[in-house]
DNA sequence: ATGGGCATGTAACGAGTTACATGATTTT
DNA sequence: AAAATCATGTAACTCGTTACATGCCCAT
């Protein structure tokens, strides 16, 4: 879970939060949890709570800096805006951290893999909502990329989206590909082996 | 974490590994890890004391039944095989629990989502580092590939290993195109902006 | 007046990791 | 004689989640 980091270092996750306030703006913790749903696409979100936290730890260190704004009745809003000795931080792990490698959990090829214990149909009925579900992420991306794309602060968030583009593509391919090979499958043999 | 799971169900990686005794043999928790290690091309590999842990958890629940042998002067061996209900038990879990979404952490995509701030030439590294260990594990993927492709109760597991053969190639040629397009950035407008 | 967006926060928990410890057997 | 492989296990820890709780403001 937390791999390869010198003893004090902070987790990817606190970085992604700081690189996310890099850009230059004063963020509340709400808005923040809305900008990271953009990296869903290519790293996760971090839930709601993870990300109060994780302020929280970054500001003891002295990488944001808070701003409050006295609300009636209720909590305190706070504005965070990243510090130079923040920067300073975020950039020495830009450029000095292990980049780690990608870890991918896809639940579906795991279906797959068990295929063997599987019901009539299910292998199918997975891949196919793996596909529709793939569809739409790459819509939404496509959207995210539009808005983007002629943005200059956001050249290279708009480099990650083409990426991202033809990745889903081609894991749509690739799907399609794999529900081709099962089709085949099941006409020659019958079923594949129960074991 | 631990997301859609109706209380006191097991998470996926429980399942995980009973799937990999469902293919009918006796495993140490020593060798389950092995075959572990073979879902890292697609899900993540569990660490050993998680394996060890997820046995006496999937014994508590009578999914598995363990064999001792004992050995002199150290833990006896532990031999595990699946039982009925654990069977059972699986192959619910592969026909009716929800399939989480896919879920990926492309640590060196998110290096280039924030190449803003970056070092010269550090992005360029690090998809560069990220192209070889890709064509790694495409290799190692391809090896255990030809082991499996001809044995009949693998049939499964070699679809997924074609997936991830075309998984793998797709990711190679989308960095080498996000390479070339970086290339692009830097002879048209010098370095993209550093906000 | 009701629902959705804004905004913060706590508590309890589970998942999964690293680091360590031990020792036999087999290979080089 | 050393190193790799086989084999199990514990303890301390972090990460991250879900579920809950609160309450304002704005649009319908």
């Amino acid at each position: 879970m937390h791999a390869d980091r010198a003893p004090g270092d902070l987790p990817a996750t606190a970085y992604a939060v700081l690189g996310l306030l890099s850009f230059g703006d004063e963020l509340t913790g709400y808005d923040l949890r809305q900008r990271a749903l953009n990296l869903r696409f290519f790293y996760w979100s971090p839930a709601q709570s993870h990300i109060y936290a994780e302020l929280r730890r970054l500001r003891a260190r002295g990488f944001v800096a808070e701003r409050l704004e006295p609300l009636a009745g209720r909590p305190d809003k706070r504005l965070y805006r990243i510090t130079g000795e923040g920067l300073r931080a975020f950039r020495t792990w830009l450029d000095e951290a292990p980049v780690e490698p990608p870890s991918l959990k896809h639940a579906a090829a795991l279906r797959l893999f068990f295929g063997h214990q599987a019901a009539p149909g299910r292998v199918r009925q997975v891949l196919e909502e793996h596909r529709r579900r793939t569809e739409e992420l790459l819509a939404e991306l496509r959207q995210v990329h539009e808005r983007i794309a002629e943005v200059p602060a956001f050249a290279y968030p708009s480099l990650v989206a083409e990426w991202g583009e033809r990745y889903y593509a081609a894991e749509l391919e690739a799907v399609q590909r794999t529900l081709d090979r099962l089709a085949e499958h099941e006409c020659d043999g019958g079923a594949p082996p129960t074991v």
